[in-house]
DNA sequence: TCTTTTTATTCCATATTGCGGAATGCGTTT
DNA sequence: AAACGCATTCCGCAATATGGAATAAAAAGA
């Protein structure tokens, strides 16, 4: 591992970060290095035009070279491509089937999925079209979604899947935001009957929400004691597909 | 200037370029290192996710950050506010008034000019409706339209502005492809009798043509013998801005 | 206006760091 | 089975990056 290229990466980073154009002295501070060095690997990144410099000011920012490049590698991303070894991976750590929901319209689709090891199942009826408020993937789904769209879709209808499904518009709301804060979404039989859900957001490189990520299973094998360790689990590979995609947890938009 | 990120920038213009996934030796051919070097860099580029490597063939290819990087660094892009000081250059440079349009419709408007050193100037009326095929940036805008816009313009309407612009469709179709060929544009008389416009394009990082630089004076100081060192400033001064808003020339779209 | 302070930039002696040839190991081909 | 092509790791050498100090330039303050 080179260091000098690992410290060239930590200022492209700071000057992301930072958001505005910086002077040679914050990037220095933001990244801890002596400013002699910090400058000669800034004169580099200027060479290759990774970074510029504002004529007068002297200060540095992000430069034209990363977004040629930028959009090259999003020519790689395909999310379901991305998704399949990670949820391959949450499959077997977590010993439940995994799988990928994204939205469409006030609906949530399962574009990919990776079956556990064990025999005993849920299997829901096939291409059913699923409520968004109903089930832990598809709760994601909608707890990231903007304020309008929420509103709207607590306003349209709010059908009773089973009879743990939670359609009283205030509670929903309530809900929606707990889940926003944990950062993960369970469901106990709010979509199908003896089947138990634990869902986390994926998002992109701009920030925004894409999909859940999530496991099911049987109620009667995913017990509350395993919850901590399955939410871990979810929470971790959702934010590994979120990585892959783009995103930058640091940066904020 | 630092080698080793200096050759770690030639590894990640060495992945925009072959386009695909490439293995190590590629890489390594390509860049002219030997394999060790480039795969101790490829490892920290791997680290910090500017790149990413295929499971199972093992090849590399760009990696997400790149991806958030390049958003951020397209928020630092104003193409107004980086045209100014290269229309400041171009103007010095040729002793013209120099001036960036972009198309809008059937009619290009320019967005930005610096006025040139001379007193005697041509001034245009006012805001007025300049069709694309009279003068030279909005022939340069033309000519690298899509073949189906340049058959809709040419099929419309051919307004005769002065008794120098070219109104025959076939004639005219023949001159923005030697435009296209040349890489610049020039008119004498076109669009305002005893004026001479001279102009280049202007691509951002997709490669796309976004305006058109260019410059523009009374006839009888813009004589031809002037027009090759004319020509060259332009185009290098156009080259300039679209190398600013991220343009590669050696990456093809 | 003249100091003082801050900030970017350049310099240079030092040893740390990156270098690349060679060795290893894995997977595929003959 | 042997041989090849490939990615990856190893390690002794010295070239290279390092950072403190000097310099220059520009703000801030008096």
């Amino acid at each position: 591992m080179v260091q000098s290229v690992k410290r060239t990466f930590a200022i492209l980073n700071a000057l992301g970060n930072l958001k505005n154009k910086s002077s040679l002295a914050e990037i220095s501070e933001y990244v801890d290095l002596p400013p002699s060095t910090v400058h000669r690997l800034l004169t580099t990144l200027k060479d290759a035009r990774f970074v510029a410099q504002e004529e007068g000011t002297n200060k540095y920012y992000l430069g034209p070279s990363l977004i040629s490049l930028g959009i090259e590698a999003s020519n790689y991303l395909d999310i379901r491509r991305s998704a399949h070894p990670i949820l391959a991976s949450l499959a077997t750590e977590s010993e439940e089937d995994s799988y990928l929901s994204m939205v469409d319209g006030y609906l949530g689709v399962i574009i990919e999925s990776v079956a556990g090891p064990h025999a005993l199942k849920i299997i829901g009826p096939p291409q059913s079209r699923i409520p968004l408020h109903a089930g832990a993937a598809r709760k994601i789904l909608l707890a990231y979604q903007s304020d309008e769209f929420i509103n709207d879709y607590i306003g349209h209808q709010l059908k009773q899947v089973t009879d743990k499904t939670i359609i009283k518009p205030y509670e929903l709301k309530e809900h929606l935001k707990e889940i926003k804060n944990q950062g993960y979404a369970t469901s106990i039989g709010e979509h199908l009957v003896d089947a138990t859900g634990v869902s986390a957001p994926v998002f992109d490189a701009m920030g925004v929400l894409v999909g859940g990520m999530g496991i099911m299973g049987p109620s009667i094998r995913m017990t509350p004691d395993k919850y901590p360790s399955l939410i871990r689990s979810v929470k971790k590979h959702a934010l590994e597909l979120s990585l892959s995609l783009g995103y930058q947890p640091s940066i904020k938009y």
